[in-house]
DNA sequence: AACACGGGGAC
DNA sequence: GTCCCAGTGTT
């Protein structure tokens, strides 16, 4: 017997509204809103612009981690002509620590595809938005309803967990059908007036109150039409499979000087933090000798350097990898820089308009303290 | 459906 | 340590 069919799928859905729970919910979902939202930078404004920025800088990043970034970028960058002007690299210096680079690449190129094909005009719909490079169902959703205050669903973290505990949903969240059921709910739900006010309210909701751990439940104005907590199942809920399987690695970088300049070297397609910059970087298996690491250097760019006995450690997690990284210094002492490489020679001066990686720039406000130089 | 993509917050 | 965060795009 098909269990998962579109039938049943709908039936979660419907019970929940034929139960009379979207009134409920809408009155006191909104009333609480009004006294409990946060005054974010990017709600000043219904401005598309701003909601698109906010948007990109908000995928899978936390609200307080954004804030700083965006008004840099906003005072930096205040309009989609301006943005649209820019130099790549200028727009990815921004973005250096915010993590998920591709999002600064697709913004840029959507800024371009706004200004020259649609003369600066933006997208007044949600197909119109999502063809552009970085806009997703998700944020196309977002922006339409924030912005342009139309019925659109969004589906992300904090509606995940709140939808699926109003519907006491017991099917894993990030499957195909637990999504499709979510999408469902959030068309059902978003279609009313004031749609604007509505999405934010909810994930709003979300994250200050149906939170992951220790729902505050007590504090909800949703209880009355809230299907887990009728069940005290709040804390089970959502289901999610997600497992993570972490990873030690050892590498170590290079510090290689000559003159007054340090080589870096630029993250090719394929490698973690394309574009971006970094210090030449190795793998470091079984803690070879330090001669080891300066032939490797040596094999890739042609030249050769002294090592020197100083070094410093640094840990870094990036996705599944914890990375334990030694740094050392050297300073060249023959050889040439092969034509066609990734490396180039950078004056301190020009170090800090480089986008670099996170561990890079780390590596490169180390250097320039123990040179008595203080940027950033 | 599973994976790559970054870095940091919160406990 | 562990899980998650106003997801998107590719395989």
């Amino acid at each position: 017997m098909p269990n998962r069919t579109a039938d049943s799928d709908q039936r979660i859905v419907q019970d929940w509204l034929g139960d009379g729970y979207k009134a409920i919910f809408r009155r006191r979902l909104l009333r609480w809103y009004r006294s409990n939202r946060r005054d974010l930078p990017w709600r000043t404004t219904p401005d598309p612009y701003r909601v698109w920025i906010s948007e990109i800088m908000l995928q899978q990043t936390q609200v307080t981690t954004v804030i700083d970034y965006f008004h840099r970028f906003m005072s930096r960058f205040p309009n989609v002509r301006t943005l649209a002007n820019a130099d790549l690299d200028d727009v990815l210096r921004l973005w250096e620590g915010l993590g998920y680079y591709r999002r600064a690449r697709q913004l840029h190129a959507a800024a371009k595809v706004i200004v020259n094909e649609f003369g600066g005009a933006f997208p007044q719909e949600v197909s119109g938005w999502q063809n552009l490079p970085g806009v997703g169902r998700y944020t196309a959703g977002a922006i339409t309803s924030i912005a342009l205050n139309r019925p659109a669903p969004i589906l992300e973290g904090n509606t995940i967990r709140l939808f699926a505990r109003l519907l006491g949903l017991e099917a894993d969240v990030r499957s195909t059908r637990g999504q499709r059921i979510l999408w469902s709910f959030s068309e059902e739900l978003v279609d009313g007036p004031e749609p604007s006010k509505f999405n934010q309210a909810v994930m709003e909701l979300g994250s200050l109150v149906c939170r992951d751990r220790q729902p505050q439940c007590t504090a909800c104005p949703a209880w009355p039409a809230c299907r887990a907590f009728s069940s005290g199942n709040q804390t089970r809920i959502p289901v999610s499979s997600y497992k993570v399987v972490y990873e030690k690695v050892c590498e170590a970088a290079i510090i290689a000087t000559r003159g007054g300049k340090v080589l870096m070297r630029q993250c090719q397609p394929g490698e973690r933090w394309t574009g971006l910059w970094d210090f030449p970087r190795f793998p470091w298996l079984d803690h070879e000798p330090e001669r080891q690491l300066a032939s490797s250097l040596e094999q890739l760019s042609g030249l050769r350097v002294a090592l020197t006995p100083d070094s410093f450690s640094l840990r870094h997690a990036v996705t599944r990898f914890r990375i334990e990284l030694r740094c050392f210094r050297g300073e060249v002492v023959g050889g040439r820089l092969a034509t066609r490489t990734a490396f180039r020679w950078v004056s301190l001066a020009e170090l800090p308009k480089l986008p670099l990686s996170a561990t890079g720039r780390r590596i490169a406000n180390h250097f320039l303290r123990a040179h008595g130089l203080e940027f950033d």
